[in-house]
Formats: structure tokens, sequence, C-alpha cells
DNA sequence: TTCCAGTCTGTGCACGTTCACAGTCTTCTG
DNA sequence: CAGAAGACTGTGAACGTGCACAGACTGGAA
């Protein structure tokens, strides 16, 4: 049984295949008597256009690539993935655009990214957190519509992208353990050549001055356990802390198992405050206070701005989203 | 500047079409100076094969997509997803076959499934915790090769799967409780219209016999805050419970704030047992004692089955990996 | 020598669209 | 009433590939 053409649609409606064409792009200059009798003839025939047919001819795919960089196995950002591919596929959804998923972890991988893109095989790409240096951004070139959910640290090629204000939410915490009154404030961060490692520091740099010394910072990876030995070192080498910003909230975890072997209590001795409101955060025993980030708009804008690029946009710019402090037992 | 094409590389290596074809597609009888010559062409040129254009002769599409049933808004298995997606990518990746992703939330998302399968957009398709009595099953027809990751509950149509064996690893929780010496022994069961809802119940009462009466169980949602509502429920209906098994770690998270509210010990009081071993088994405090789910390896059952399918294996067996129970400190 | 099998190569056609263009019919304007 | 403008329709030519087929060349067997 074959799948019914344009062809036997315009036979079936007594029209010719530019007129169901014309229907189908929703271009003018159809007539409502042409226009009912396609209509029917379409669903009696079940007819479906051919996207390889139509793509060959007006070189769109009518989908677009999310790249995902993998440096580690697994990193805290997997719940994070999950909201934003979901919010990216509901809105492409809309334009009927597909969206198709590609690993960036080693070098071959990137290789297949380039020879997809550069193969015409989508109209845009969408990286995701993305690391400093990622060849990946230069390979692709400016020929095709990319865009970033999450910052692009050292880049040679701007490439636009959405993301929360990573520092402002550190400012939102450090701010907040000082108002209650905590004079050595300690800090783990994540690694260093990601946007959050960085700019949550220095968003803490910002607020604690020049009390923010190098002996009160400590730095994890984003895993619970690093967490954990993050905040051992931590309470060696300045055990008179009282307060500590950890940028994850899975680290939290970890730091909170540490101060509790150390006998301190959360947050009678040590408030300890996390970043991102994940599931983690509420789980803890105290819960977190944390700060929230606004994912599912993240994630809406850097679609939005790929949008953008696909309708000719020559430009776009980037959109930082604020964040939010959520106040729970911790500090 | 225009894309090269198979022409350029066969003008340019000195032969015919029909000669790079074949060894683009891998054939027999090239001779070797033509191949080297195709290659150098193919690699000076920078050419890349036209999807659109093979499709369309080859009826094939070289992608497959994966439906992502989304009945809540939030669900503890968003980690999950996110091992999926990720082995998903790399075995398809192996074979040039790119992943598609498409949700099925409402009606709506649904048809637009339907369309895009029937319309030949894709070789096929992987269903991903599709809930009972999902119409899509039904609605996809035996047309093209579906699988589905985790067991599709309530099947008219049969549908080949990859799943862990939830009811084996309910049983591994309950005999572990029942070994450590605990007697009142209470269950917060998943929704009961999802495999893990019914099967985590089945494999507690196959242990517990009788003594699974309805009064020591209860029902959430998979959240936490079901989990914390169900154990204050239990607490109330049956004081003198030693032990709670529940069915998920976020949800025992939140019996953890219940039994901690009701000024029970653990596991001194109660123990509990969780299921999934995510992220926030160690997190909590205390660290739970859960059932570990071999997801990476059911991902690549999953995808095992479909590329199976899809080299026209007439028919294929559900595929059912066991469980494991990790030993933490909550039991 | 003749024939055949095996290896390798080139060519025409089909796949199902969109697009530009040419054409027809209607309606309005001067 | 002539002419123009607007609304609508049909047609041929691409788009870039894979496949079937026909043909050329080789080496070995009869």
């Amino acid at each position: 049984m074959k799948r019914p053409t344009i062809h036997d649609v315009a036979a079936a409606a007594g029209v010719s295949r530019g007129t169901v064409s014309r229907l189908l792009n929703g271009e003018r200059y159809v007539s409502p008597a042409a226009r009912v009798a396609i209509e029917r003839a379409i669903s009696e025939t079940g007819y479906v256009v051919n996207r390889a047919a139509r793509s060959l001819v007006t070189q769109r795919t009518g989908s677009i690539v999310m790249v995902l960089s993998e440096p580690h196995e697994k990193l805290f950002e997997d719940p994070n993935y999950s909201t934003l591919i979901r919010v990216a596929i509901r809105r492409l959804a809309e334009r009927d655009i597909s969206l198709v998923m590609m690993l960036a972890g080693d070098e071959g991988d990137r290789e297949r990214v380039v020879r997809y893109v550069r193969g015409g095989y989508a109209d845009g790409v969408m990286l995701v957190s993305t690391h400093a240096g990622d060849p990946l951004v230069n390979a692709l070139g400016s020929t095709t519509p990319a865009v970033s959910c999450g910052a692009v640290i050292g880049r040679e090629t701007a490439i636009p992208y959405a993301a929360t204000d990573e520092r402002l939410g550190a400012r939102q915490m450090a701010e907040y353990l000082v108002g209650q009154g905590r004079k050595r404030i300690g800090m783990i961060t994540g690694p260093m050549d990601t946007p959050g490692g960085i700019q949550r520091l220095e968003g803490f740099a910002d607020v604690l001055g020049r009390k923010a010394s190098t002996k009160l910072i400590a730095h994890g990876d984003w895993t619970q356990a690093s967490g954990e030995r993050a905040m051992a070192a931590l309470l060696e080498r300045a055990p008179d802390l009282d307060a500590v910003f950890v940028a994850s909230d899975l680290m939290a975890a970890g730091a909170l198992a540490a101060l509790r072997a150390a006998g301190r209590t959360v947050p009678g001795d040590v408030a300890v405050g996390g970043f991102d409101d994940s599931s983690v955060a509420t789980s803890t025993h105290p819960p977190l206070t944390t700060i929230r980030q606004p994912l599912a708009e993240v994630a809406n804008e850097t679609v939005n701005l790929l949008l953008a690029l696909l309708d000719g946009a020559k430009q776009v710019e980037p959109v930082i989203l604020p964040t939010e402090l959520v106040i729970r037992e911790s500090a």
C-alpha cells in the first residue's frame, strides 16, 4: 500500500499539484471551493507531506539539533536537562520543528555534530552547557544559526545565549547570610571552567569583598562527594566559620554530611546555603535554603533566540534572567 | 557557495555518480584506484551526502523518534530520562541514526506523533514510560517498528520492551526488611496505573503474604509531598509499624520527614527502604537503603530491540533485567 | 579461439516536492 | 467598451540521490 502523494490529493480534489502545494504552505490565492475540496481529499486519503521531498527543494529540514556536552559521566545538571528538553520540544513543536539530540563528549562526537550541521541536516543548533574553550563553537562557524543555553565562556566567536544570572544568585545568597549576622562565611565552588563555577564565586566575592579569602574558599566538581571533601577541608582550615555558601544543592548535601560528622549543627553552628533548588534541596535534613534558577524560562528564551535567528534576525542579544532566594531551614 | 553534490565528487575523482554512490553505501565492486580517487575528492570538496535526497529514494530517514509521556508536570523519573536519552543517542549514533524527541502529553501531542510516524518521518519509535491504556500504542499500529522502555501495561497490541524487574526489586527489599527482624512492615506505593506502582506492590505482597493488609498500604504519586502524607496516614492507621518500604527514593525522603515529625528514629524505631537509588538516596539523613535499577542497561536493551526490529526481525522477546539491593543506613 | 564468470563502470529513471512562470477568468475603472 | 488589475490555476523544471540495467574489461577454462 503506497503512501498517497500530492498528486493523489490533487487528483482526488480535481485540482492541480500547485494548488494543493499552495494550500499546504499557507499561501494566498486558493479559492474557497478548492480549499474545501483539497481538505476533504487530504483527510480521505490520509495524506501527509513527504518531508524528504520538501527538504530537497527548500533546502530546509524543519529540525534543529540540541547538542549536549557531557564532559563528566553524570552531572548535577541532569534534571536541568530534562526541563530544557521538554520546553524545547514543546516550543519547537508549535512551529512544526523537530528536535534532534546529539552528544558532544569526545572529539569523534564533535566531528559528527559538525558534519551533521554542515551537511545541512538541521536548520539550527542549540548548545547546552558547553565548556570553556569547546572547539565545537568555532568549528560550527557562523554559517548556521546557533544559540547556547547557558553562557559560553572563553568564546572567540560570540554566540547568543540565554542564561540565569549566576552572579546575582550568588550575591543574593551571600547578602542573605551576611544579613543573618554570619561573620565567617566560606564557600564551596563548582569547577572553575564552567560559568556556574566562575560566576557564583564572583557574586560571592562581590558581597564579601576581601573577607572572601582563599582560606575560606574550596573547590568541588558538582558531586556530592566533592562537597563533603571540600567542607571537611574548609573546617580544617577555618574551624571558626559560621556559614558556607555551596554552589550546588548536591554538593551542599555532601557538606551537610561533613558538618554532621564534625559535630556541627545546621543552622545553629553553621548556616548552609545551596544553589539550584533541585529535588535534593527538599530531601536533606534540614531542607536547604537555596537559589532557584528559572530553568523553564531560560529554556524558553533560548528557543526564542534560535527562532529569531531562523527567521532571519541578523543579530540577537543575550538574555539573562534573575534568580530567586528560597528560604528553608538550613540558613 | 553551493554545497558539493555527488556529481561534483564524481567529476573531481574522474568517475561516475554510480561509482561514488557504491563507495558511499559500502557496496562491492569499487576498484582500489577509484576508491582512493573518490576518497580524496570527498575530503577535498568537503562533500557530505544529502540526506533528503537519499531519503526520497530509499524511503528511509535514518532517524528514530523517542516519545516521552509526561502525564504529570515533573516526575521523579527525570534523572532516569537523562540516562536513557544519553544511552540511546550514543548507541544510535554508532549506526548513524539520529534521535528525534517528541512529547505525548495530550491528545494533540499524540496526534502529532502518529502523523510523524505514519508520515514516514522516522524509521522507528521508542516509547518511554507510557501509561496504562495509552491510545498511542494502538494508534501507532503494527506497521512501524516500535519498542518501549519500561513495560507497557494494559496493552491490546503487544509491544516489545526492556524493563527492570520491578517485582524482583520489591521482593528483595521486602525480604531484607523481614530478614532484619521487622514484624510490622508497611508500604507506600506509586500510582496504580504505572508498572512501577503495580509491580512493586506485587513483589511486596509476594513476600509479606497476608501480612500485607490494606491497613499497612498507602498510595503516593511519586512526589516527595505525597510520600510525607502517605507516611503520616500510615502512622495514624498503624502506629506500631517498625518498617516501611517506599516505592521511590523521593517519596522516601518525604516519609523520612514525616517520621522525624512524629518523633520516630530511623532506623531505630522504623526502618525505611527506598527504590531507584537516585541522587536523593544519598542526600537524605540517614542515607537510604534502596533498590538500584540498571537504567543504562535497560536503555541499552531497549535500543537493541529496536535495532533488531529495524534489521527485519519479525518478533523480539521482552528483556527484563535484575535489580540490586543497596544497603545504606536507613534500614 | 570462444565462451563464461567475475569484476567494475556509466546512464537513465524515479522518488515527491516547491517555485517561477504563464495563463485564464473575473471585476473594476475610466 | 477597452483595458488593467487582481484572483486564481496549471505546468515544467529543478532539487540530489539510489537502483536497475547494460555494457566493458579481465583472466581462465574448454
